[in-house]
DNA sequence: GTGGTCTAGACCACT
DNA sequence: GTGGTCTAGACCACA
């Protein structure tokens, strides 16, 4: 599980880690139950303060997306994830607006959207059934 | 044209403006060549602080969706819009891997995906033949 | 608003000042769209860090005791309070069960409890009617 | 006697070990006398380490719940249990501040408070006079 | 060795 | 001046 973090972006890093993540989840390469690594172990493995990826570690299980335990540490949740509920919903549609405006003001219609989003799902999906990692 | 500011919000105050003001074009609510308000005027009617509506309207400019004459004042741009060019579609479906990452987690498929993305759509499309706001 | 930190106790000092606010609120020395002091201000008040201070207003803010926005600070929220739902009251009574376990072995008598409790609620209300603070 | 621990909990798995063999003794599932598990066996049994139940037991011991002898090994006390004296009593009531604060804030009366605790209570007697197990 | 808590001190974004 | 983020380094509880 290789972790992709640019230092000099402006979303927060530990933004960065909760998404690289939740897409190595998406991308099955996290699986229900895998162990991630320790707070310190990844902290230091990319050069950053513990303190940040417990942040984000904690954001992750507060979204239900792993458990923390005294044992395993932390592992990505083998119960569930979290539901496309209706609040869900709502939020996500909420979170689009802004992007959906601006492509509607640039002329991009709904089926061009579709397809570049259809590539962005495809792509995570790639991997789905081959992974070695 | 109203406005609607969310102070609690984490999104910045003047995120939520120039989002706004983009929506109001994707919406024709404001259309190319009509003014938008004076800086002074917007920040006491909502209530914030002038530098806010200054930076908003400053990164619309930047966006090619105003423009900013000493005489008129800030115009949407009666020439163009920002393109859907290549880099912006690279952007945006950066931009969109998060939310399509936490999707797929969530169990949503691609289709719910497009139902969801189209009801925003045509929100904000809705109004475009009966604007006499 | 005073605010009493016991720096030895085993309770955590962020814990010690969410129960201490959330009571301020029970006694209605904390009306709702009051301010609570500044982060920095509060922590060196109490001689503890910023952080700590900073780790219970996310928390109360978490639970929707208080509003966090850019321009007043931190506000207890005004429009509403934590609902007193069906999973709250679940995790209540879950809470509850240890103290109440232990009580049985002990001969308290539900009676006994119950005026326990009440001594505790009319203790919290006492002031309702009557602060200057 | 049955004993569920969760490894999510925040709960120390100690303490839960120290609160289920409480609600054994309230709900009469063991009474005085009665020899608890070995502490390897329920070491064992758990699939958690050694020190964790001695831990446990240590503070049961020590709150005067158990008794420990080289022979029999651990035993519910069969002389007498924890009193339920006056300073029993403060900490109890100080213990639940910071719940009935929280029950104020969410608009929970004092009677539906006791309503809850008595589901608690009738649950665990509702065994006393049918012990098989 | 794990995460949990706390401190001290820094820089930045926002208003 | 506000909160948000990040760092460096420390001690403790838990298992």
């Amino acid at each position: 599980m290789l972790l992709e973090i640019d230092l000099q972006s402006e979303v927060p890093i530990y933004t960065q880690l909760v998404n690289a993540i939740v897409e190595g989840i998406a991308r099955k390469r996290l699986l229900p139950g895998d162990a991630l690594p320790s707070v310190r172990g990844l902290a230091s493995d990319l050069g950053i303060n513990l303190h940040t990826v417990n942040k984000a570690y904690q954001i992750l299980k507060q979204e239900g997306y792993v458990q923390i335990n005294r044992k395993q540490g932390v592992v990505v949740n083998p119960d569930s994830m979290p539901p496309a509920d209706q609040p869900y919903r709502q939020r996500l549609a909420e979170q689009l607006r802004p992007f959906i405006a601006d492509a509607i003001c640039r002329g991009l219609t709904k089926e061009q959207f579709d397809e570049l989003s259809r590539s962005v799902f495809e792509d995570m999906r790639r991997e789905e059934n081959s992974n070695v990692d």
